[in-house]
DNA sequence: CGGCTTGTTCATTTTTTCTTGAACAAATTG
DNA sequence: CAATTTGTTCAAGAAAAAATGAACAAGCCG
């Protein structure tokens, strides 16, 4: 073991800028909110105010996450649209920059992790009916009503994400 | 350590009726979606499906939870207005009923969970400009069209608030 | 008042989720 | 083709979030 074990920030990295560091603090918060990791927001932020498209590499020293993280994380926003790959001449390493038309990064959101969910809640619904027309205790006309509520809750649920699409245009 | 350990629902519970569990699988979906904790879908869920208000033991009983989540969860559902507090007469306890207007509930959601986060997120907006305008490096006027973007999609968020709730009548 | 019921709070434990790092695969280069 | 670079995967560890349960407050009833 090396005599200096502690190893900060690894080498050749250049510490963040007090503006990168805003905008990756933005952007952890809002990727919380949609329920993503913290590493998703922290390589989104630096992809986005990075004036050029960064490797993989870039992303593990600079944010200090591990390659693990950093490879993950740019699984998930590549699923989303939320980042392109750039191809740059004379070096082998793929590199990424943000996506940064908000349209396309909502209907990565909505492709990915709400329509799923809509679909898998149309199953069961469907069940819901099943069980519920053959519900004969006191409690069957209170019971269908409810599933027919939520029937209506779903319906405009589908009928809500093309119209935000538009409207981000 | 006694010959019985296991001790699965409680002694007095009726069990979950398969429309009932359907029900609150439906909303434990939903609820993980929104980032909040299972208790809270089920607690929901069950007040959804129940022709009647319930107590807080019921819950507790029913949906084999304890009464801290119990009571957490309700103060969660309460303060999105997701639930309606209401008087049982010649019962000391709190009764609760589900609130089942689609626009109530999101509007709710909004102003517990959006609205604020916007709010911060104007904060650090501020504080980004301010970094950015005295940023005369190589990459100031990138950094200031970014923040400028920035700026242009929490306007465009806030916009889309109300039209939300416009839409859900 | 004194005991009982109801509900909240919060430290601790449990569960879930995220991150790490090492092993591996694939592609590239000399 | 061996060595190197690049990137992925996944088991294990770390961190974060949620659930528990016991202590406590507040109200009620006799």
């Amino acid at each position: 073991m090396p005599a200096a074990t502690i190893a900060r920030s690894s080498p050749s990295a250049t510490a963040l800028a007090p503006v990168e560091v805003e905008v990756i603090g933005l952007f952890v918060n809002a990727v919380k909110l949609l329920g993503m990791p913290k590493s998703v927001g922290e390589i989104y932020g630096l992809l986005f105010i990075a004036p050029d498209p960064l490797p993989l590499d870039a992303l593990v020293d600079r944010l200090n996450i591990s390659k693990g993280s950093a490879s993950q994380g740019l699984k998930v926003l590549r699923a989303f649209g939320a980042v392109k790959q750039v191809y740059v001449a004379g070096d082998r390493r793929d590199h990424y920059a943000a996506e940064t038309e908000l349209k396309k990064l909502a209907a990565g959101f909505v492709r990915e992790e709400i329509k799923p969910r809509l679909d898998s809640g149309a199953d069961r619904l469907e069940r819901l009916k099943s069980l519920s027309v053959s519900e004969d205790s006191d409690h069957g006309d209170f019971y269908r009503s409810r599933v027919s509520k939520l029937a209506q809750w779903h319906a405009r649920s589908r009928e809500i994400m093309p119209l935000l699409s538009t409207m981000l245009d």
